[in-house]
DNA sequence: CGTTTCCATGGAAACGATTCCACGACTACA
DNA sequence: TGTAGTCGTGGAATCGTTTCCATGGAAACG
């Protein structure tokens, strides 16, 4: 760790610090002798400025934090990917931090995000408006919600509107014949959770499908939730037809369980998933899902976010999503799922369709 | 962004700065009533410490870099939030960087880890020991490679023992039949690239397996480039009957282009990836993998450095890989793929086996 | 040739924290 | 009661950089 510093690369020039600092930094007021004396010294001697030194006296850091929920949910680690690319070519690099769905490390990389000055934040949060996150707008740094809102929480978002896609799944699936369709939902607590289940709800009340609450699992956007779902759904006395899961991990967590139970996907039950990861379309049947652009949402944020640092307050974004069917939810019903729960006489075509 | 000092925070509780950062900072030489009086003026003022300045002054940051060549990839998803789950338990935060497999990006990255001064680099490296790189080992800058390695570069690192596994796979073809197996090798650039490379093209040789180097197809560890692998090995006179793809996301491209050439996996072809992923046991038919311990990988990278940044200089880890059968590959060979190139009279099951 | 303007330059202050050093007050021991 | 040791405290130096301000020399003007 040897340090070099700026006096070093000013001695070997032969210039004072005032003059390298100028030359280094690129300020018209240097002489081309000494322009080219600083730049022969600094490379001779690697020199790296210290940013933090750096960073203290000039208030930015030329960089942004990505806060996401989850980095081994493929979602979030494309938008990190996105979200690092737009930020890299605005000068800008990330610091990404992972909240692995959890407040208190949400609220500990937010702290240190706080803590290491970056120009903004992108965050994906959870939770509700305590914690960091409150300090975070209290300090007006700047902030932008990328996925997910808090409610009371006046940030600009971008988000995607999930009632469209989710109206097209109901009503794929109604169209095919289901009438009970069971719910993987997200928790409560986080803003996608919540808009999602409240799209299914209205879309299954629109087409008068079974509104029957035991249809709906609560899981935690996590994969073993989604396994621990299908097991519910499929014990219940009527069990469903179909199944939509409101996040991949979910859904994945579900084709895990719908396998081992040895029950044939798009056969002998149907599944539909939110979020398009791009090996979705290989498994087999391909899995039918509701689709947003990932890149467009990490994108838009980081343009947002740098608008915000010039001092704008850019609108809100929302999103599209729409539904691509593929195999998983395209066949007709067959019937009821061989359930080691009793075959129950209401399920199957209904009456109650449409 | 109103900034708030330790000054502040002095003045508030009645004392001089240096008292308050000795209680801020836990020193024992504090009295009570100080300790009582800073902490609550740092509550009631919500203050954080400005980590610029104490790092300029204390030469530690309590922060690790990670660099990593593709957040995309699953397996170094996996490895971030196993390396930064364990560093946080350390008490560090992780610095995330994604080199996109692009060697400037590294540069770019490795240049603002080590202007951040952050106390440790673990890095998947790619390229050879040019550029910033070579400034980090040079600077003595705790370094700890993971996955990969960089020739000529004497840095402690976590490996994984490839031989063993690609020689369990290609001696698990054999016994199934194939005498031609086509292999999807990652770049020569990148250590596991030559690793892999050289481990398959051993067991070939052992096995008494065509060594034909029309069957080797050099990718670049991206999806895209497994599918024209796929493409450029079925178009061959004589057709590979097994798949062998040095990594996952390559595997993903060879599945895709497999499904739309309508051959079926595990019995057309058989198919064989290293690294396993989650849900490459969900496909159907479920992928044959070489498995290695990322939890491993990346817990012990972190040990590892933080024994450099105490002082220590630890032994290079080599982990374990092992074949898992599953049933992309367990079939018996039934013939040569219907490759729309003409079917050569040589293939099938060969004379020259063993 | 004298005065003004311009401009490259160096000295020094500032950013916000930590930490060395000195000081005063107190306890403890002889 | 005098001296030594302990302990909490504040002043000031320090980290590496940027930037304000003053300075001095050269060019440009009348």
């Amino acid at each position: 760790m040897v340090a070099i510093t700026i006096k070093d690369v000013a001695a070997l020039a032969g210039v004072s610090v005032a003059t390298a600092s100028r030359v280094l930094s690129g300020s018209p007021a240097t002489s081309p002798a000494a322009r080219a004396g600083v730049a022969a010294a600094a490379a001779q001697l690697d020199y790296r400025p210290n940013a933090q030194a750096r960073a203290l006296r000039s208030t930015h850091t030329e960089s942004i934090g990505l806060l996401v929920s989850d980095v081994r949910n493929p979602f979030f680690a494309d938008l990190a990917h996105t979200v690092e690319q737009a930020a890299l070519a605005a000068g800008y690099v990330t610091l990404l931090g992972n909240a692995n769905e959890r407040k208190e490390q949400q609220d500990r990389y937010l702290d240190t995000l706080i803590s290491r000055r970056v120009d903004g934040i992108v965050v994906a949060p959870l939770g509700d408006g305590s914690g960091s996150i409150r300090s975070l707008i209290e300090r007006k740094i700047p902030t932008v919600f990328v996925d997910r809102t808090v409610d009371g929480l006046d940030v600009p978002s971008v988000t995607t509107d999930s009632e469209t896609g989710i109206r097209q799944a109901v009503a794929h699936l109604a169209a095919a014949g289901h009438t009970r369709i069971g719910y993987i939902s997200g928790p409560q607590a986080i803003s996608t959770g919540r808009d999602r289940f409240a799209a299914f709800t209205r879309a299954v009340a629109e087409f008068g499908l079974s509104q029957d609450p035991d249809l709906v699992y609560f899981g935690d956007f996590q994969a073993a939730s989604g396994s621990a779902g299908v097991h519910a759904l499929l014990e219940l006395r009527q069990p469903p037809t179909a199944l939509l899961a409101a996040d991949s991990p979910m859904a994945v967590g579900a084709i895990a369980i719908l396998h081992k139970r040895g029950l044939r996907i798009g056969r002998d039950v149907a599944l539909i998933a939110f979020d398009d990861i791009e090996w979705f379309a290989l498994l087999d049947p391909a899995l039918s899902v509701i689709s947003h652009s990932v890149e467009d949402m990490g994108r838009i944020a980081v343009k947002m976010l740098l608008e915000v640092i010039g001092g704008g307050t850019p609108e809100s974004v929302v999103l599209p999503s729409e539904l691509i069917i593929r195999a998983s939810s395209s066949a007709p019903i067959s019937g009821v799922p061989d359930s080691p729960a009793a075959v129950s006489p209401a399920s199957g075509p209904s009456p109650r369709k449409n």
